[in-house]
DNA sequence: ACTCGCCTGTCG
DNA sequence: CGACAGGCGAGT
């Protein structure tokens, strides 16, 4: 579910709650998720412990304690919720965490594709999925690392979606960002004239950037929601993501969708070459 | 560089 | 009921 700007957006709206507040309770399930949660893991290591920082790199959430970090990837399906203790818990909720102030953050996963692991703070940089991301494309220089994946012979919509190129973008905001660049997600990267490259640079700053202002993309299953409980409104935005069929809405042709390796690609056959 | 598997939920 | 879903890594 969640790429750059809805990451962005749970850690923004969790950070006033976590930041400077100790954990003093802490209730977690041991379940298989992408990387498992071992409660003993999570009681011994961040029980007690002060959170100094809450950090996003790609679409990983970093809470960094005074003794030990902690490391979510919310999957297709996570979401990092606050709440009251007496509130109902959702089914999934897999870990809870309260604060001192009295709120929890419950991190909660059905399909459980996320991650919520503790890690030593010296050796985040050692872990496989940290160690090998590509730059952020908010802070990052985009153009270079598009022109550095520039000789790859694979579809375009496949190395934006390769994290250790650009990190955290996902399939809306690739397909998006093709869609206002004019190019084909089928098409070779090695084939995209470097003027074009540059244009696809520009497209992928802006729409994450407009996407992050909006708080993210709420699809019609409200499956994103911030920690706030707030959906996002770049939905209304989308050019081409989830519109297959529907007119183009430069040239009035018709959206469509096709699979390219399993997933979904969505464009504009007569604006995007 | 693709295919598949991992899971549950929702929509047509 | 099947198709599909915002991700990712193992295996080939």
């Amino acid at each position: 579910m969640p790429e750059l700007p809805e990451v962005e957006t749970v850690r923004r709206s969790l950070e006033p709650h976590m930041v400077g507040s100790r954990v003093v309770e802490v209730e977690a399930r041991a379940v298989k998720l992408r990387e498992g949660i071992r409660p003993a893991d999570w009681h011994r290591r961040l029980l007690g412990t002060r959170v100094t920082a809450l950090e996003r790199r790609g679409k990983y959430l970093i809470a960094k304690g005074e003794r030990a970090a902690a490391l979510f990837h919310l999957g297709m399906s996570g979401r990092m919720v606050l709440r009251r203790p007496a509130e109902p818990r959702a089914p999934h909720t897999h870990l809870v965490l309260r604060f001192d102030h009295g709120i929890e953050v419950r991190f909660i996963d059905p399909r459980r594709f996320g991650v919520a692991v503790v890690l030593d703070l010296d050796r985040l940089d050692a872990h496989p999925g940290l160690a090998r991301l590509g730059p952020d494309p908010l802070g990052g220089d985009v153009e270079g690392a598009l022109q550095a994946a520039g000789r790859s012979r694979s579809p375009i919509r496949s190395v934006l979606l390769d994290q250790t190129v650009l990190a955290g973008i996902g399939n809306i905001y690739a397909n998006e960002a093709l869609s206002r660049a004019g190019i084909s997600p089928l098409r070779r990267a090695s084939a995209i004239a470097p003027r074009r490259v540059r244009a696809l640079a520009e497209a992928i700053r802006a729409v994450l950037t407009e996407a992050l202002e909006a708080g993210g993309t709420t699809l019609r299953d409200g499956g994103f929601v911030s920690a706030e409980g707030d959906g996002g409104y770049f939905a209304v935005k989308l050019e081409v993501y989830g519109r297959a069929g529907e007119p183009c809405l430069r040239c009035g042709g018709t959206i469509v969708r096709r699979a390219l390796t399993g997933r979904s690609v969505f464009y504009c056959p007569r604006c995007q070459r």
